[in-house]
DNA sequence: ACTACATATTACCCTTTTATGACAAACAGG
DNA sequence: CCTGTTTGTCATAAAAGGGTAATATGTAGT
């Protein structure tokens, strides 16, 4: 796998040190910058794959830029996770429409730091830990975006597929309706818990067609689970 | 396991010191705050796995914003353990429907409150203890959310899943109603102990179905007893 | 056997949870 | 700008679950 390449955003020089060395501990490229003048002029040279940037600096503050770059075809793309500190309104975050893909409340532990990049880069697919997940006769490519069941294509949404790749990675586990919308749909977006149920229903419709209803199971006062393997088998018990 | 953040609050600052202590001694970590708004403040920025509430605050009281929150999807599912001096009308803590998971009254034993933590935290599902428990040919795995015996899925109900699993965790050991009220449905509802019967009965049917009736055994006089070990062999006596 | 009390069982009704269909705003490409 | 998709939300329907009370059955002690 390519290196990825990750632009820091971030005024104070000893946090910025303390994320590149985060980040290149965990085996990114990394290039910094220290406001959002400084960042865009990087940006032209080189696009990052995912920008960690800071909520507050100096001059053009992180949400404004952020919210511009959301507004530029160019890097409409391009994943963004906020850094704020505590306190720092952080519902706003969550709340205003800001587009970044998650947050981040400093100060925070370097493997949260690093697993929610991981999250994020797999959620956009920057990041394709396998190109293909196959499971049973269902085959995910998450190269050329393609989902089939045996040799039959199905047509689905790219919300449907991102819910289908986290199934797909996920089998046979139960997730509540939030973990779902923080998995699939990612943190600092609010939407409604029954909003799952629909999509799990526009699932379940593409599956029915081609006889495979049965993948996604309701389980009640939980959530939903998503499993090939027959639901009258019993699961297979663990060595302890 | 990731260690579990809670929320302490409480006016009085001695006894918030040493409710701080005593969850840091026993591996949690812990915010404080001295009131709702404060509380309130706190949780914007992140959100706490428990709150333990102090019933009584200066301001809005801890009834009030307990019942407040209950009522926002965002902290639905927080659980709140609330505390209360001893005399403090215990009974409507019980009665009123304030959604608390369980209370405690003041003074309480550090080990029981720890206790009573870990047992909300587990019955709210945000300890996993284990994934997988199996006693004899039965399998309850909380992860997939299934239960079987020997290669038999079985079909339960959010209810009957909670009281088998305490039963499975706690073997060949007898509770009474009120206890299994307590554990499985968690203090603070107050439900008619004879209901116990009706899902005994319900599990048992089920259970039957499998021929496995001899599971729950009645303790006239007592309660009930889960045990996988024949009923018939005599109980093992135990070294003093 | 009779009484008093404990447990089992059933049926009922209300509440909560989930499924579904329709709609409108946002979006993507011409 | 249109135009067909995508996607989130809401209203409503459908289903499942769970608590209670009434009734039946069982047990122990006398």
């Amino acid at each position: 796998m390519p290196s990825l390449n990750i632009l820091v955003v971030e005024d104070e020089d000893a946090i910025r040190e303390m994320l590149l060395m985060i980040l290149e501990q965990a085996g990114f490229r990394s290039i910094a910058a220290a406001d959002a003048e400084d960042a865009q002029k990087v940006m032209d040279e080189a696009l990052p794959d995912l920008i960690l940037l800071d909520w507050m600096l100096p001059g053009v503050s992180g949400v404004e830029w952020a919210r511009r770059l959301k507004k530029d075809s160019m890097y409409r793309e391009l994943p963004i996770i906020l850094l704020t500190a505590r306190g720092e309104e952080e519902d706003k975050v969550r709340g205003l429409e800001i587009g970044a893909d998650d947050y981040m409340t400093k100060p925070f532990s370097p493997k949260e730091l690093v697993a929610r990049i991981r999250a994020v880069l797999r959620r956009t697919g920057k990041i394709n830990d396998l190109a293909q997940i196959s499971l049973g006769n269902l085959v995910l490519d998450t190269e050329q975006h393609r989902f089939s069941i045996g040799d039959k294509q199905l047509d689905v949404s790219p919300t449907e597929f991102r819910l289908m790749q986290f199934f797909m990675t996920h089998p046979d586990k139960v997730f509540t309706r939030t973990q779902l919308l923080d998995q699939v749909w990612g943190r600092s977006v609010y939407i409604e818990e029954r909003t799952v149920d629909v999509h799990i229903r526009r699932l379940r419709k593409i599956l029915g067609e081609h006889g495979r209803e049965d993948l996604v199971q309701t389980v009640r006062g939980f959530g939903y689970r998503f499993s090939v393997a027959d639901s009258s088998a019993a699961p297979i018990a663990m060595p302890s």
